[in-house]
DNA sequence: AAAATATTTGTAATAATTACAATTTTCTTG
DNA sequence: CAAGAAAATTGTAATTATTACAAATATTTT
């Protein structure tokens, strides 16, 4: 928490409590959680928590390049604190999203002229070894 | 018309009007268009076209593989009639998708052991040159 | 032609996200 | 330290793409 909070200062965001609190939370955890989940888990620990919060916080985080916003096309958005380049993976059968720490390939030869590229993100999709082997 | 109800049927699906009309635009069209754009562009001619339709459609030509659904995180989707393996690009500012062609990279080695790749998908994030010379 | 099946249509429901105003907390400064 | 200003949080209401579903229409089969 000590950490977190510092680590936000660094990066000239004000360490409150609700955000110092979304932000660990994320990073002390291996999948990608949404929104609601992220929410539902903080709250036994943080009654007065709200859910515009976790929205506000997570977004200022994202425009911040503190956190990246992952989104599956499953309806909602997930988060992952990791903003190493690297890509994911995600189960047709388990929705889980596993991380690939291959970092995505260097794109800036496939732009026409005069395009900036500022970013790059290779999905995966597929079946994971567990559901693989449930079939 | 003539030739993409054949290709419905080539692929097992009835070439009902509403299919082929919208399979037709999508084919003819360089852009990306939403679901409100199919529709929008097809209503004129079309007055008793529901949305409906034209979501279940869209929803059956995917399924299919007979077109591409493109998840920009816009809060709503878009569709591509161009199956081929390519890239996309979206414009930070005009929020145009431009077609890149090149193939996205081969991935199976990427992936931890039991693990079956379905999809890859190379997304590029940045400004086109159009905009870029706005600023 | 009648029955069975498939498709389309329109409305209502769903659910993630955003807008916004009021409250609370934190910071600034006299 | 106290008062005012600024920032953050909260909770509710609105938004909006998508889905569910049942009734109507069209197509195919017998």
């Amino acid at each position: 928490m000590r950490a977190t909070a510092e680590f936000l200062s660094q990066h000239g965001i004000r360490p409150s409590i609700q955000r110092t609190t979304v932000l660990h939370y994320l990073r002390g955890v291996k999948t990608h959680p949404t929104v609601d989940e992220i929410y539902q888990a903080l709250l036994p620990d943080n009654p007065s928590l709200s859910r515009t919060t976790v929205y506000n916080t997570l977004e200022l985080l994202s425009d911040n390049g503190l956190v990246m916003t992952l989104d599956f096309g499953e309806g909602f958005l997930r988060y992952d604190a990791d903003c190493s380049p690297h890509c994911h993976f995600i189960c047709d059968g388990c929705r889980k999203v596993f991380d690939i720490m291959d970092a995505p390939p260097e794109c800036g030869s496939m732009l026409p002229r005069g395009f900036k590229l500022k970013g790059v993100q290779l999905k995966l999709f597929g079946t994971c070894a567990t559901c693989n082997k449930k079939a």
